[in-house]
DNA sequence: CTCGTGACTTACG
DNA sequence: ACGTAAGCCACGA
């Protein structure tokens, strides 16, 4: 069972495509809320694991995040490496290109996922 | 219900 | 640029 809140986030973050990112901002502000923190914190519920690419997201300044080694869990760190096969390139537990990768659901959706 | 913590962000020093 | 402080909301005990 899931909360209200995390499903608005869930359903928000799975919109995002592949070989994109998002940031806990965009996201939190897209559900409505102005808890970036609560956002983070519903994120490590993530009972949709595949479908809800936590790793997906990052923070507002292009960066990883808690995803790196600090004490979250290793776990994460796979997905930071999945996330790079994606084609989200880090550097330094930074987003490469973070504007090209970033995604927002206020501008184009999809642009490189649309032939 | 109250207290504490957190995968956050913004601002001040 | 780095560190500390305050604000925000949700979840766990």
């Amino acid at each position: 069972m899931t909360t209200e809140f995390a499903e608005k986030i869930y359903s928000q973050l799975k919109k995002v495509p592949k070989g994109k990112v998002i940031t806990y901002k965009a996201l939190a502000q897209s559900i409505g809320t102005k808890a970036y923190q609560a956002v983070g914190t519903v994120m490590k519920n993530n009972p949709y694991a595949p479908e809800v690419p936590c790793h997906r997201v990052v923070a507002t300044n292009g960066t990883i995040g808690g995803f790196k080694g600090k004490k979250s869990g290793k776990a994460i760190l796979e997905k930071i490496g999945m996330l790079q096969k994606e084609g989200v390139k880090t550097e330094n537990g930074k987003i490469k290109n973070f504007e090209k990768v970033v995604y927002t659901f206020n501008s184009t959706c999809c642009a490189e996922e649309r032939t």
